[in-house]
DNA sequence: AATAATTTTTAGATTTGCCTAAAAATATAA
DNA sequence: TTATATTTTTAGGCAAATCTAAAAATTATT
């Protein structure tokens, strides 16, 4: 059996490797779980004694497949369970982390896989995070950082790497939620803000700081070539996500501002 | 803050009040929760720190007011938990105790009444048991055990005593999920065992123990001065269940076999 | 390479929640 | 009412998970 304790810190592991593609350091863990360095010494004894990870003193630890299986495990039902909250229960994407992180660690009985069901197989959540399928498969998207687009190009916005509520929530009023239009109209040499216009045809700036925090897909590129060309909200989502739109009900869409 | 172990302790207490409607004993306390007496002793001496029972040495314990509400709470919590389980992740009734036990302990952000309001109000969950509101009051049916019925009674299933999955189980395979008619044929002197007629006409005999277990309303009792008359499940649902049909959605109807 | 700075580990405590065994209080029976 | 049985509490320990302070190892700097 494997306490919430733990897998918690297997899940912290996981994002650091993710981030760092190297051993994942004690005071880096510290700093993730938000505690001591000891304790996280303490913690990493425990579960290299349980084969979750290759624990070598001083030299940082690493996931072993059967540790990498469980933190992905927790991510998928972290995930999944977000999109309940949001989609089924109602609530916004900026207050459904906290709740996810203790929903995570119910367990048993095919909960997960009801779930996964139950909400039509998301293959991202709230906040553009991808969700890892039963076998742990991963989905990818090809987003940018909005910094890096160049003036004139079309996108859709995908997800937030900064996931803090007030970020959240700030794109919630500029109307940059999930699945939102915009167009690249300028960059202030100066300080690098950016001037956009969104789906609802609004022009606002934004700091380069939000350019580096919001992930998009560049879309038309074809467009430009062509001329406008309207397309159908279900053409734009099978791009977007990337995958068959008859399959999946409409329900998962609903709360997404596609244009207007 | 109060911790996991100590919810489970105020909703054993609540069980066992309600029951027994006297102060709850430490041994029945360990009994409730699977642990020794000592245990109990330690917990109880906690509980009457943070003035959630009114503990004396060797005389038991009663909830206060502030430990009723929070074990109230709980056991809206569980129960909602339940239900959406059932209704909305497809789980059988046998399926459900464990997880909601988990469920419930997840705190945080108005969770409990958007659970609530997303399952449309439920007065009841999927083993017939009340669910309190928001200010911890409770519905009540007139529903009485199967074994007191007089032989020609009609009567429709609206909950358990025993929760066993054993016994929930031996239900469904006899057609007796909530909601099930019935009509009670005969009693055996011998044993006092039922020949009852189920829902789809099927005759089946049921032992005196399941008749001292399952709840059932009695119904139609008109109907027998006037002769058979054809109900509409909605009037029976609004019958069995005292609310206005409309205001609900079909939804948490759609499992019943109400019949056939 | 030696010293300084940083990182990591160890040592020793603390809290929660649980246990067993023994003592104390209460209830039951002769 | 005294003896016996039962219930409850106390005492002492244990394991998980955390902490602070000090020691050890590693890394960076001169």
């Amino acid at each position: 059996m494997i306490s919430q304790a733990e897998e918690n810190y297997l899940k912290a592991i996981f994002k650091i490797s993710e981030k760092e593609a190297k051993a994942a350091t004690t005071n880096a863990i510290a700093a993730e779980m938000q505690t001591t360095a000891a304790s996280v010494t303490d913690m990493l004894k425990r579960l290299a004694e349980k084969n979750l990870i290759d624990y070598e003193k001083y030299r940082g630890v690493q996931l072993t497949p059967e540790g990498n299986k469980l933190a992905t495990a927790l991510i998928r039902k972290h995930r999944l369970w977000e999109v309940l909250l949001v989609e089924k229960l109602g609530f916004a994407w900026d207050e459904v982390h906290e709740l996810a992180e203790q929903l995570e660690h119910v367990q048993g009985n095919g909960l997960v896989d009801r779930l996964d069901e139950f909400l039509g197989h998301p293959k991202f959540d709230p906040h553009g995070d991808p969700i890892p399928d039963a076998e742990g498969r991963w989905s990818f998207r090809q987003q940018v950082l909005l910094g890096t687009l160049k003036v004139g190009d079309h996108a859709v916005v995908t997800g937030v790497d900064d996931h803090s509520a007030a970020f959240l929530q700030y794109l919630d009023q500029m109307h940059l939620a999930l699945g939102a239009q915009l167009e690249l109209l300028e960059r202030f040499p100066y300080d690098q803000s950016l001037r956009i216009r969104t789906g609802n045809g609004q022009e606002i700036v934004l700091s380069e700081k939000v350019g580096q925090n919001l992930y998009v897909k560049i879309s038309w590129e074809a467009d430009r070539d062509f001329g406008k060309r309207i397309m159908s909200p279900a053409f734009l989502m099978a791009q977007l996500f990337h995958r068959d739109v008859q399959r999946r009900g409409g329900k998962r869409f609903a709360p997404l501002q596609l244009g207007k």
